[in-house]
DNA sequence: CGTCATCTTGAGTACGATCAAGAGGGGTGG
DNA sequence: CCACCCCTCTTGATCGTACTCAAGATGACG
């Protein structure tokens, strides 16, 4: 996770977000990109009928909206309070042509896409179990510890997952009965048995 | 779908694929990106117990492998005869300085990105019928034409849509049995109330 | 101490998976 | 030209996982 610092702070407005206040709207203009300092926020969508879909959880050095054409293509809301540094679009292009710049945003796009297919194979190929275990695992990595603060609540992880918050609930119970966590409290997670939540996780 | 056509020929070796043949593994190094001429091909990984997440479909015009770094992050097959064109991943880095041929990748980029979060959504949040509605509307709206001819297996859909092929043919029968579809033949399929299996797909 | 939101637990249901058998279709060889 | 085989697709019956609906527990905050 290389930390993606910008050096044309000329541009970069720095921006505060609450809990729940969104960074923008899926449909929204896509007129800046924006790089986060500070905190959490959840890449989302929803169908008509209100099922959101969370594609992506996103902090401290990730980039926003380099993706984006035209219209935002997803909503932006932050899971904690947030600090985000944003960088008109219009400079985007002018920047691409510098080669280091290009490519810390071709790399921001690449990570993406490669999170987008491991999470693909998740909710398409992955039984309720197998997915918590994989996220456990990847915020473990990230936070290079076994002891996880979850940002997040339930019905975030059960929106990221493809599952209901009962489901979540009931499945984290599971792996804490099969001894591979500890559930020190719901938001603070313990990974007791490494090797034994990698064989359950097991798909790439 | 703009057709991206490479003019640094010199290096743009032809491919020929036959059904079922590979045109580059997961784990491989990525020597080279392709760009496609004729023919379909399936982007896929596949889990250690051999569960298998279709990603993507890429035809003539689409780009791929410019989202790889160092290795391959998914295995490509012929799904049909396949005509690829192959450049060198190390001519990538020029290519990028000129301006119109970064916008091509980009814009690759950006669309497989925007292509991904409906998949997600689909696969995270939709029922079997919504999304083989959503699958259907998708190969008619590139196609410009109310009739389907698919390229590609049972399987292959089960395996993209993240269902089994049982589920695919019955959910396919239930849309002939409302009227929204005809099925010609397994592989010719007629959308006959196109406002109907919208509002089946209903979801962006 | 009371209220509200989040999380957990329980009971019943439903959707899609699994297991199994049969139909269709294309290709090959007699 | 037809018979046979193999592969794909369809259809049927049963099963199981995760969803739904409902109630209760926990925890944060005033």
């Amino acid at each position: 996770m290389p930390v993606v610092v910008h050096n044309r702070s000329e541009a970069a407005r720095e921006v505060r977000l609450r809990r729940g206040q969104a960074l923008f709207f899926e449909g929204d203009t896509a007129a800046a990109y924006y790089a986060i300092d500070r905190g959490t926020v959840r890449c989302c969508r929803m169908t008509p009928d209100g099922r959101r879909q969370i594609f992506r959880f996103a902090g401290a050095g990730d980039l926003l909206g380099v993706g984006c054409t035209e219209r935002c293509g997803y909503t932006v809301e932050a899971v904690t309070e947030v600090v985000a540094r944003r960088h008109p679009m219009a400079g985007l292009e002018a920047e691409m042509s510098d080669a280091q710049l290009r490519n810390r945003v071709l790399a921001a796009l690449r990570a993406e896409l490669a999170a987008t297919r491991t999470q693909m194979m998740l909710l398409g190929r992955m039984n309720a179990a197998e997915r918590l275990a994989n996220f456990l695992l990847t915020i473990a990595a990230e936070r290079r510890s076994s002891f996880i603060e979850l940002p997040m609540s339930r019905a975030d992880i059960a929106d990221y997952l493809g599952l209901t918050i009962e489901t979540v609930s009931r499945k984290l119970n599971g792996l804490h009965a099969l001894g591979v966590i500890r559930l020190e409290s719901p938001t603070r997670i313990r990974i007791t048995d490494p090797g034994r939540i990698e064989a359950i996780a097991e798909a790439a």
